[in-house]
DNA sequence: AATGAATGAGGGTTCATTCAT
DNA sequence: TATGAATGAACCCTCATTCAT
């Protein structure tokens, strides 16, 4: 699909594909500021002329490795095979795949983190990424219509905060697991505490969304 | 009969004082690498070599930094009010407090999150900041001790999990507001936003909480 | 056939040995903690970060101004042909280079001054030092030898005695020529006290070598 | 003898004379550069402060350093009790006592090297100093003329040469010990090695101003 | 006599970046 | 495509020194 094809152009793909992974592996290590372009083109194996040549600079590097970034996540979640027949168990299908994606990629979290820390200073530069994160709640979407159709979920709720509410609580527990194991007194990254975690939050997210047998007065 | 109460230690406390607070505010806005030790030092309306003077290095003022922001969050939280005869409230009442501290100090999560991008290191360093932290859930394991006598809550949940819940949804929203706002497409700095969200989690955490009334087992 | 034969690769041999000669002359003016980095990239018409692009760190460029400077004696002092069938003369002739040597090449004497009060730290740092110090007694031993064969030299002398002796009459007054000028209130400088000091030493250690033939016994 | 008698007076004098020992010190080890005021004012368990009271600035105190080392030297020597009856034996005491200061006062040796590595520069500004040193040679005058008188020495050797001879003998080996013990592979610092060298150098000053019973022709 | 607080200049070193081949 | 050589600005930190009590 390449429009070169060319041995040369396979090389300096995997190149590029070099400095880029490594970028990310720095900036998730050491922060933006703290992200030394000598580390990046170290760890990929490559010199810093390289890094200029394909990415022009540091900035526009970073930027490079957020849209990459939330790609991956995207091409993830579109993997998602979710039965709107049974909206309860999409929902719950959907949180655990949100909840196992940040777990098995602190990268994700960190750049994300990184990012806000610059106010979306770089984001607010990629048309990509708003391409990219189009519609957030797109996969929700459905679960949700499906779920009030079927009478399951409260008329009332706002995609948006059902949206935040997931992210919220897959999230920080990974964003600021160091903290707060030491604050608690506990290890979080114990992989017994993640699926007590994550159990918690699967039932919390359906009690968050469903209607509540409210006392007697069926307001149906 | 301190010797040191003349008007000359007097200075030398605002001094101190006026670093500490810059300190807060470059960190966060730039992060502990991109924050620059004469960025602080003009801030704070004095030199760099003063800074060295009181707090020996960059890295040992960034743990002062630490330890002063948690100790101001534990100043707020101890002038709670709540009334624990009424659980519920006093639930939504803490609620209300850590959203809206969140909302009113945002060095105070900028400045865990920069300290979790370096995975805790700074925290592991201050004996002091262990002794703040001592127990974050002081506060809520009253209230939902009185909320299971008073048969309102579950007896089965986990104080760290409502710790973790009611953290989770009022930083994450905080923390990440940059890139929500983009990828949502909504200014989530809006104050009618962050009233509805308020809403949501302080509805959530009592959903979170509170006894089913699901399988028809009197209750009560 | 090697690649760094371009003209590139010529002017950047020129720009690190400019630095290094830059360095000699800077660290014998100023001393070690005196010699400042500037001084050095600003003599040698660089920058500082081309100083540490070549020589990584101050420290690592005085091992290498310590490692230069003795190869260049090593190399003079190899070009020194010496008639071994006239042991005396060639006595001599060792005294007077090492002398000569000593007095053209200030940087020489004032280097391996700094480093004595460095207590030798640099110098255990280079195995090239090692190397090139390696038998420092080396063009002095075949001497003795031949003046010991013909019967000139005492049989009981110690060859490392030999080179101390030489080394500390030439080193001394070149190395403390300031003090030593102030306190005798006669100025060493002069070539004449020069020449007059070489005609004593040469003679001296003459002296210092030569079989006494005091107790009368046949020194046939 | 001081014109302040005072107690307060007598904690002043302390206090100075500690900071005078501690800059000692720490010259010796650090150097003139190197040497730290904060190093020299904590090691005298004193303040930087006192430091400048006592010695204006850190070059004065040098001075004082060095005006101290000498006279300590001076004192030294005015103990010796020389027999110029037997002026062999004197020589040979004076070698003896020079070589022991030397080794047994580091601080002496390593000062004057500083010193010679400013190129004389705080001794010049010393009227002091040039008073200690008066007559450096005041010492060895008697005892060469009375070698002389007796026929035993030499009559065309130059005072100043012996004296160079004694003091360049002596010193190189204590200044020089660190590269000379790792050039020669032996340890310079070694109890025997010392002893060794003190025989060779004492025989040496012996046969530099003896007469030498030249091959037959009488020339008395 | 003694000392904490303050300072400006400059210390060695590293940064992201560009040049020239 | 790839890479050594070069740069100037800025980094964190320390220096000798002075101020004010």
């Amino acid at each position: 699909m390449n429009k070169k094809t060319g041995i040369r152009a396979e090389q300096a793909d995997k190149t590029r594909a070099r400095i880029l992974q490594a970028a990310v592996k720095v900036f998730t290590r050491d922060g933006y500021s703290g992200g030394r372009v000598e580390s990046i083109s170290h760890e990929a194996e490559s010199n810093d002329r390289m890094l200029y040549y394909y990415f022009t600079s540091k900035e526009r590097l970073f930027i490079c490795v957020l849209e990459h970034t939330y790609e991956q996540f995207n091409k993830a979640e579109s993997k998602l095979k979710l039965d709107l027949s049974a909206p309860l168990q999409a929902l719950q299908d959907l949180v655990a795949f949100v909840w196992n994606y940040y777990v098995k990629h602190p990268e994700f979290v960190a750049i994300l983190s990184i990012e806000n820390l610059h106010k979306g200073k770089h984001a607010q530069q990629s048309s990509e990424l708003r391409r990219l994160s189009g519609e957030a709640v797109g996969v929700l979407r459905p679960i949700i219509e499906a779920g009030q159709a079927q009478g399951l979920f409260r008329e009332d709720v706002d995609l948006k905060h059902v949206y935040l509410m997931i992210a919220s609580l897959c999230y920080f527990y990974n964003s600021n697991q160091h903290t707060l194991s030491s604050f608690l007194g506990e290890d979080l990254a114990d992989k017994r505490q993640q699926q007590d975690w994550l159990g918690f939050i699967s039932d919390l997210v359906v009690r968050g969304v469903m209607r509540l047998p409210d006392s007697g007065s069926g307001q149906d």
